[in-house]
DNA sequence: GCCGTTTTCGGCCCGACTGTTTTCAGTCG
């Protein structure tokens, strides 16, 4: 059997794209979104589909894949591509999938505008607007062509989603500007924020008033806005420069807990909830959940923990709401044992001056005492990161007895221990000697150059790193940039494998920009029995601060703080390391 | 197309808002 390489992610976006063209072409809705939610059950899997395959499990056994999909899924794998989707792609014009992403128009005005207009894509479309052809079909107007004109020029800029600390700078600036308004009772920002995600399509901000009117004129003023996209009676949409969209919604008091519940989402989590719901016999909306015989009877709504009691659940952090596993029998106490930023007692990876960090040793102790923590790691680079100034191993070494002077003053109070990001070589081995890193107290290895190698190299170099002896820890296993860099092509079952094998450690690395490990694979890594660590790769006193991101990354994945290594108090850290450090 | 402690057939979450309509379809979240 021949078995292409093909990613989870490409693999999806057949199915998204299958799903795309069948709702162009009219099918059938449920079967539309049968499509789409096997494209999202493949994206949030932790191993490849083709290695699954491979090894000879039933892919239908997977929650939203059914015995087609799992079909289709072996004939992609197996032959590289979908007869189906060849065939759908030749009935249906493909540039009609970009104008179902233009606000307002889906896949039946879509289509509707290819069968009078003969419309092919986004610049046959403008066209037919600037001509006056759309508004003369029935069913369009002359608002609805201009607003897709408008629109039209959105579209490129749409795609861009905010960074999660981006995203939190801009609810605290909206978060003031509320602050002047005596209308509202209560605030919450809902949404894939409220549910952390590394990035944020846009925002929803739920609030309780006695007077709508008021919180909307206030909502008006917020300077940043560009436009107003609808306003209604409890409902607001607008859109801020970048094309970033806000919602709002103002609710009564007694659905406060429904509205947050709903608007936090996710999508799915909410499908399942409703149907759960159903099956007992109860009806949930924004309002309330319902007797479903009596709809004038409410059984709750006022807070989010009624709401799921009465459905028979533990109340679920928001970060958790992704229907993957808090359904599930042991999720009351995944829950109930799940990692908080309070468990994290250090942090072992952070730059100084020494190379590419903007603060002293003695400043990052202080910052890091400051915020809370009992102990760091000073993980500067090694010599091949010249670019960063990376240390040869006499500069390490001076740095490393500066420490040790450091720990005199500090007196046990407070322990730095001695680190090093050494870097994993592009031709394989590390870029330090055994007889230095001998000397370290914490070894995280990491990959800066040759990041474009063979899955196979990329794999071998960091497989290579687990299984030395004085390597505790991989640091951002995967070398992505959210929205700048792909991750490098590595075979992470395999570097979960060996890490369990050799006892080292995986980073959730909490800088915004990185966050890699990112949850799937976190969660991956943990279940199958290897130790993670969040650290904040900290490169100024500022960066303590990111700790929240990465904490955030380990809850999504469902963490324990037992899951998590620097949860550990110092002397439980020191008890690891003398188990997990070789010094001859 | 998926799914099943009443089901292998017949369901599939639910409501707000807009634009185009005279009562509703389409879109969105």
């Amino acid at each position: 059997m021949n078995i292409h390489k093909i990613t989870n992610e490409a693999l999806a976006a057949i199915f998204e794209e299958m799903a795309d063209l069948l709702e162009l072409s009219g099918e059938n809705t449920f079967r539309v979104r049968a499509y789409r939610n096997g494209a999202m059950a493949i994206a949030s899997l932790a191993s490849p589909v083709a290695d699954m395959i491979a090894s000879g499990v039933d892919l239908s056994d997977i929650e939203g894949i059914g015995s087609t999909l799992a079909e289709k899924s072996k004939v992609i794998v197996e032959t590289g591509h979908l007869p189906q989707l060849e065939k759908l792609r030749q009935e249906v014009p493909r540039g009609l999938r970009d104008l179902m992403r233009i606000p307002g128009l889906g896949a039946k005005k879509a289509m509707k505008l290819h069968q009078e207009l003969g419309v092919l894509d986004l610049a046959s479309l403008r066209d037919a607007c600037q001509r006056g052809a759309v508004a003369a079909i029935k069913g369009f107007g002359e608002k609805t062509q201009q607003s897709i004109l408008q629109n039209m020029d959105i579209v490129e800029k749409a795609s861009k989603r905010l960074a999660i600390d981006v995203a939190d700078a801009l609810v605290t600036r909206l978060r003031a500007h509320f602050q002047e308004c005596p209308a509202i009772n209560q605030i919450e920002f809902a949404g894939s924020y409220r549910r952390c995600k590394e990035t944020v399509g846009d925002l929803d901000i739920l609030v309780t008033s006695d007077s709508p009117t008021a919180v909307m004129d206030r909502f008006a003023e917020f300077p940043a806005i560009q436009e107003i996209l609808a306003r209604g009676e409890t409902k607001m949409s607008v859109r801020i420069s970048d094309a970033f969209q806000i919602d709002m919604r103002v609710v009564e008091p007694d659905a406060w807990g429904a509205a947050l519940q709903y608007f936090t989402g996710s999508k799915e989590h909410n499908v399942h909830v409703r149907s759960l719901a159903k099956s007992k016999g109860l009806k949930v909306n924004e309002y309330g959940v319902f007797d479903a015989n009596d709809e004038s009877r409410l059984v709750a709504g006022k807070t989010e923990q009624e709401v799921y009691q009465v459905l028979g659940l533990p109340w679920i952090p928001p970060e958790l709401r992704e229907n993957r596993r808090e359904f599930a029998s042991d999720a009351a106490s995944r829950i109930a044992h799940l990692i908080r930023w309070e468990d994290i007692q250090g942090d072992l990876h952070m730059h100084t001056t020494a190379t590419d960090g903007e603060n002293t040793l003695e400043e990052m102790v202080q910052a890091a005492k400051d915020s809370g923590l009992q102990y760091i790691a000073i993980t500067d680079h090694s010599k091949r990161v010249s670019v960063a100034r990376g240390l040869d191993e006499a500069k390490l070494i001076e740095q490393w007895r500066a420490i040790d002077a450091l720990n005199q003053k500090l007196a046990g109070a407070f322990h730095v221990f001695k680190g090093i990001e050494c870097d994993i070589l592009e031709e394989g081995p590390l870029d330090l000697s055994d007889d230095c890193l001998r000397q370290a107290d914490w070894v995280t290895a990491s990959i800066h150059f040759g990041q474009k190698q063979s899955r196979d190299q990329i794999t071998d170099r960091i497989v290579r790193a687990i299984a030395h002896p004085c390597v505790h820890s991989i640091s951002h296993p995967t070398g992505r940039l959210i929205s700048r860099r792909n991750p490098y092509d590595v075979d992470m079952t395999a570097v979960v494998q060996a890490a369990k094998e050799y006892k080292k450690c995986l980073e959730i690395n909490a800088n915004p920009e990185r966050l890699d490990l990112n949850d799937i694979m976190a969660a991956n890594a943990a279940d199958a029995g290897v130790l993670l660590v969040i650290n904040t790769d900290a490169h100024s006193v500022s960066h303590f601060a990111l700790m929240k991101y990465g904490v955030q990354v380990a809850r999504r994945a469902g963490l324990s703080k037992d899951q998590v290594l620097n949860t550990r108090s110092l002397s439980a850290f020191r008890e690891w390391l003398a188990q997990h450090t070789v010094r001859s």
